[in-house]
DNA sequence: CAAAAAAATGCACACGTGCTCAATGCTTTA
DNA sequence: TAAAGCATTGAGCACGTGTGCATTTTTTTG
């Protein structure tokens, strides 16, 4: 057999039929006599025929594919993401052009041209935000743009994101219950739009609760940045409560102040995270939690992906609180 | 402005040069003057001009497409792994096209079979091992294919995978050294090949060195897994040490030890797990270890991509023992 | 300045597919 | 049986690009 892929037309030939009959054979709906199908169909399989999807696209300009670009895919929330977005593409007969923009947030905008040249459908940021001119010229070539837990201040993109005020909230009222005295909120260097807003949420519930904050934030959003926040901040004795917001940094505080700190947890301190990652569950952390919900956000995405119209520009997904073993009661 | 994409004839009719002129602007060593390249240039740029990769891979038969399949991308290792690979394969100016097979490991065949109509140009296997038809319809296509931690037995392959043998002898000497008395062998239900590999070398190994093996294995290769191992296995206080194939499993068990079971490690428990993925490292679990390498290992798969000719099928990457603080000294 | 060499340019084809349109064959109706 | 209706078929165009070939323009050489 020679190198390379079989075409319509040689599937064709050994058929003894056109090559319409063979395009009609595998489109859904066209017009095909029973007799001319099997020949088709058996040409096919003899030769090991696949339609070429690439021709496919260029012909109808429906190229099937969903560009996805993000950063730290193999942070646990990160992953846990990609994980259920790329099956529920797949589900749905779509494929998904992997972008990982190693680390920088602002390696994305070429990525996203990059998917311009393969005709992307649409296109799912993870993380990272777009720059302004990436998002007109989606709109101007009529891709689809979906931010996921990032929003901007525009009225022609898709955003899908948790409801992060709400879950700081939550965080906030639980240390309060807690009878937490001076609390800390960690964030990373990063500093994404998540982040940001997470933390200036719970500083405003906790000053108008009268509660004493401090912020710490820095490094990457990582266990390491959230282990090294617990040997700075609590060497400060006063400090009894801790919003991170991520569970990562939740862990590596835990971390810090259970070995470094000699904290116990919950009695002399209060801790609550963010996301509900699966490690947050293992026995040896238990953290109590602000939890996205992983399988609300993909099904939003996907829905936003499908819908005819951009009708829904913002969906806010809810968020739940999961009680563990950190916080005291 | 109109709907769709901007195509090489627009640009060349602003331009008021041939569409000829165009497509040798945008290809690298094509011969076009100062003067034409230029006028080109200003004119894609003000229309937004993006070159139709479809089109491009139709004519020239490259698609630039990598398909890369696998499952449970969520886990650490193939989190990891993922992560490092589409930023080795962006790198190298190739395109990741993902497909997750959710969970079974039979799903994988015609995600392969999808991967073909894309004529992608090389595929990637991260789990679960194709069927040996598809492997011939990769070679007659002349689609390179790349098995990673799998190894089955044909020449026409490359296969990338860390040295599971040498490593479960490691991991044998260790527990030896740990003065171990009776040792359990912990592996998922799933047996992937990697597991099969480690859990026998494991077993001869101790069997030459006369030190009592039970075997476990149940459920998926998870945290819980390694969890309920730990419950089931350590009713019997004779077991003093334990091979977990997987970093998963190991942490799952060392919560059952500690937690629920009353272990002290090292001390009446020695623990080696396998991977070396990052959360064996965190402070609650410092968990001794049998790296792979990564990098190595997305290494050596980008050289397989690339070599002109499969001249090496079988690339085993070396292990290494990490040493923490779950294994007696 | 003339001739030769080199560079630049446009035309036309190929890539593999879906779909329109006209033509053909088959079935139903009067 | 003839006419009309309908399912089936094949030819050919379009999609957007790279490139071989012949032609024209520019540069170099003697």
């Amino acid at each position: 057999m020679a190198r390379g892929f079989v075409t319509a037309e040689e599937v064709a030939k050994r058929a003894g039929v056109s090559r319409s009959a063979v395009s009609r054979t595998f489109t859904p709906g066209a017009s095909v006599s029973q007799a001319v199908r099997r020949k088709v169909l058996k040409a096919a399989r003899e030769l090991g025929y696949r339609v070429n999807r690439l021709a496919q696209g260029l012909n109808n300009d429906r190229s099937n594919l969903i560009g996805v670009v993000g950063a730290n895919l193999s942070t646990p929330f990160h992953a846990k993401q990609l994980d259920l977005l790329s099956i529920g593409l797949l589900r749905r007969g779509l494929q998904c052009l992997l972008l990982n923009a190693a680390d920088a947030r602002k390696d994305i905008a070429p990525l996203i041209e990059l998917l311009f040249e393969f005709r992307a459908q649409a296109i799912i940021v993870l993380s990272g935000d777009p720059p302004e001119s990436i998002v007109d010229q989606c709109i101007a070539n009529g891709v689809r743009l979906i931010l996921i837990n990032q929003k901007i201040d525009r009225t022609d993109t898709s955003m899908v994101l948790s409801d992060d005020s709400r879950g700081a909230d939550l965080a906030a009222l639980r240390l309060i219950e807690a009878r937490c005295k001076k609390v800390a909120v960690i964030s990373s260097g990063s500093q994404t739009p998540a982040q940001v807003r997470r933390t200036t949420a719970f500083k405003q519930k906790m000053a108008t609760a009268g509660v004493e904050v401090v912020a710490w934030s820095g490094g990457t959003t990582s266990y390491e940045s959230g282990y090294q926040a617990g040997c700075e901040l609590l060497v400060d004795e006063a400090i009894d409560g801790a919003f991170c917001v991520t569970d990562l940094l939740a862990l590596g505080f835990l971390d810090a102040a259970r070995t470094e700190m000699h904290r116990r947890v919950p009695a002399d301190l209060s801790v609550v995270g963010f996301d509900d990652i699966p490690q947050a569950g293992w026995k040896s952390y238990e953290l109590t939690t602000v939890a996205q919900s992983f399988s609300a956000l993909t099904e939003r995405v996907l829905e936003a992906l499908e819908a005819d119209e951009m009708e829904t520009r913002l969906q806010v997904v809810p968020v739940a609180m999961v009680e563990r073993k950190t916080a005291r009661r």
